[in-house]
DNA sequence: CAGTGGTCTAGACCACCCT
DNA sequence: GGGTGGTCTAGACCACTGT
């Protein structure tokens, strides 16, 4: 239930149930949300109020509107956003490949007394029975955010679906850098690359809707990645 | 005035009045708008109306809300967008340098019927007596929506400023893709660089609200050149 | 204090989709 | 037809900003 008595918008604290249900799995990909006229005997609350939750969830690329039909769930957007900063398993998924990681590094280091997970990893696609290597992730995460967080296998969980369904933290933007770089041999040997030449690195940080920082980031693309970009000016 | 017979929302017309007042100039960066209520008076529409207008000139970075003082037009968007795809003489006017272009190639090119304007331009800015050359652009425009366009001398004029003042087609949405590429002799002179490491490129078209394509643009970005990036995931 | 935007209510009429 | 979302009205109360 909703409380009309909180300093926080009614819209707010629907949009974050809703949020919750989809991100939790109770509502999956192309379910329905319940209907306007539903959710205002459920909550005794104004279309209006849930039309503006609504509104913010299309916004945010979580839901489609369909003129009479209902709004339905839309995990794998790509009209709305941007570019597959999402989470690469689900970018994997989305184009019906099968991800596969490789954990190169996973170890805690201790910053100024806070104790930070750093985990690199390469990631690409199986097809049949080729793999292609993608990309080097190299992430530092703050395990006060995350505790326990360190002891998971990533070759086998999805960093961010952690994020979500255990920590309840989900990630809301990024400030990225994009840098062109030489490869080196290092890199060259992870990829199995053919040749030296140049690639896309992005850097930078991940943020909660509230702006907690939770993850830097570093990022090298390989020359099978496209990086497309969908802006509105 | 507004039409409340047609078959395009209130908000709409609204939307596009406010925004032709900023894109013409009539109402300058950090102007206020009308207040909600003086333009329920002025239109006759219910603030709801107007809200939905400028909650979308919110949401296309154009405005900004200041609770208890008003709505500002704010063109050197940083916040709400990402990068400044807007156009290169507001991003340098926006670090308060002094925008500088050299066109290298001014041409027609006539293709399959449509005449279409090559314009090739090194842009830089200028501090001091020092000019830094920042990247060399490549916009390939329809005639047939510009007529007359050719004629400009784009060393004064801004392309873009050009678009909305003199056609009133505003630059919307843009669909790039970002490749590293090695620098090669013409670019290493143009650009002044110093060596050959590798620089980003970016490529693709620009497009109005309603899907016209109105440029194809190749963009060669010199290393002094950041290229940031804030993404709503 | 008056003026601004922020939130919310209660209702209306319409266009679209499906059966 | 009944159910869905799309638009709009007329009002209310609140929080924030300035003088």
């Amino acid at each position: 239930m909703l409380n009309k008595n909180d300093v926080i918008p009614l819209y707010v604290q629907l949009k974050d149930v809703l949020r919750g249900e989809i991100m939790s799995g109770k509502l999956k990909d192309n379910d329905a949300l319940p209907s306007e006229s539903q959710l205002m005997k459920n909550y005794s609350i104004t279309r209006t109020t849930i039309r503006r939750a609504i509104d913010e969830l299309v916004q945010e690329g979580l839901v489609e509107r369909v003129h009479g039909k209902g709004v339905f769930v839309r995990l794998r957007q790509t009209r709305h956003t941007v570019w597959n900063f999402q989470s690469f398993t689900e970018y994997a998924f989305g184009k019906s490949q099968y991800p596969i990681t490789k954990v190169l590094e996973q170890k805690v280091i201790k910053e100024s007394n806070n104790r930070m997970l750093h985990l690199t990893r390469l990631r690409g696609v199986k097809t049949n029975r080729t793999i292609s290597w993608l990309t080097i992730d190299t992430s530092i995460i703050p395990l006060s955010l995350f505790p326990g967080l360190e002891q998971y296998d990533f070759e086998e969980n999805s960093l961010y679906e952690l994020f979500r369904q255990q920590y309840k933290l989900y990630p809301h933007h990024v400030d990225i850098e994009i840098v062109p770089i030489t490869c080196d041999h290092w890199t060259h040997k992870q990829l199995q690359l053919n040749n030296y030449d140049p690639l896309l690195q992005s850097k930078g940080s991940v943020y909660t809707e509230n702006g907690t920082k939770i993850e830097d980031i570093n990022i090298i693309y390989g020359p099978k990645f496209q990086f497309k970009l969908n802006q509105y000016i």
